[in-house]
DNA sequence: AGCCAGGTCCTCC
DNA sequence: GGAGGACCTGGC
């Protein structure tokens, strides 16, 4: 049933820079070639090596790597081409570019990016993943693992959620956030928001839409449109980006977020969410234009 | 102890 | 329509 499975020929792809690029909050480190990954209801283990074509896939069924690993790792995205046009806009891309070689966008699932990012609002990191982790604890379901002791468990669905009283809720942790989960799925159980039609719609409507969700603004609203829906027009602006931004372009003059948004699409365009995620990593990971 | 963290809401002007 | 404060929580 099980398989390891060995892709090869892929060039921009390293693991480190993919899963702590800010995108993923379910993962875990194993080694520096090593990481354990929970998506798709599956636990797959994903082994390589810094500057390898080559990527390991560990305990995924046979047959998935063409219908869910290929699409969720963008492998048919070519990046050699990204990185040279985006490289080619000045020096600053370039060193980001250059820095983060290796990141590419996961295709992830809506409701599951769409619920980790209203809980991302003023958090940080470490609390954020542990938010999902009670979350998928205490409401998701024991999924299958063939050779770790650790258990995980898969993301409950609006459906499931939707039957957990506030207080429950905040028994996870998320403080503030729980009434803003519960309008999420309140919204999604009832049909007023269908997640499955975003995929199709044009990226300004998709954004309203996903607005209108209690607790989603501008930002997240962007990050469920980049990191599930893979619309890479748009330029998720969190503090990071906002600084990197107003101090590599702007000569470090405060910017209004609709003059940021206006700049990224102007110069980025359709690459604009891959600019960022070159851009938050390198900022991030180098601590710069840090307040 | 007090401040801060990958934003957004609410109020008031 | 924009500025300014409040907000759960845990880590430093």
């Amino acid at each position: 049933m099980k398989n390891a499975v060995i892709v090869e020929g892929i060039n921009c792809f390293n693991i480190k820079q993919i899963l702590e690029s800010g995108q993923i909050f379910r993962f875990q480190k194993i080694n520096d070639t090593t990481y354990i990954i929970v998506a798709k209801d599956e636990i797959i283990k994903v082994g390589h090596q810094p500057n390898s074509t080559s990527i390991l896939i560990c305990n995924s069924r046979i047959g998935d790597l063409e219908q869910i690993w290929k699409p969720y790792f963008d492998l048919e995205t070519n990046y050699m081409e990204i990185t040279d046009i985006l490289s080619n806009k000045d020096e600053h891309m370039q060193k980001a570019v250059e820095f983060g070689r290796g990141i590419r966008i996961l295709r992830q699932d809506p409701w599951e990016m769409l619920i980790s990012f209203i809980i991302s609002q003023n958090n940080s990191i470490p609390q954020i993943k542990n938010c999902i982790e009670n979350i998928t604890k205490k409401f998701g379901e024991k999924l299958e693992n063939v050779d770790s002791e650790i258990e995980y468990y898969s993301f409950p669905t609006a459906e499931e959620l939707i039957k957990i009283p506030e207080e429950e809720l905040r028994e996870c942790k998320v403080g503030f956030r729980a009434p803003y989960i519960i309008d999420a799925c309140k919204k999604v159980v009832e049909g007023e928001i269908n997640l499955n039609e975003i995929f199709t719609m044009k990226t300004s409507i998709a954004r309203n839409i996903l607005m209108k969700i209690k607790g989603v603004g501008p930002k997240i609203a962007d990050c469920v449109l980049l990191f599930a829906y893979g619309k890479m027009e748009v330029f998720p602006t969190d503090v990071w980006i906002k600084r990197v931004i107003e101090g590599l372009y702007f000569e470090g003059r405060e910017q209004k977020l609709q003059d940021i948004q206006q700049f990224a699409k102007d110069y980025y365009g359709e690459l604009a969410g891959y600019a960022q995620q070159y851009l938050f990593y390198y900022a991030r990971e180098n601590e710069l234009f840090k307040k």
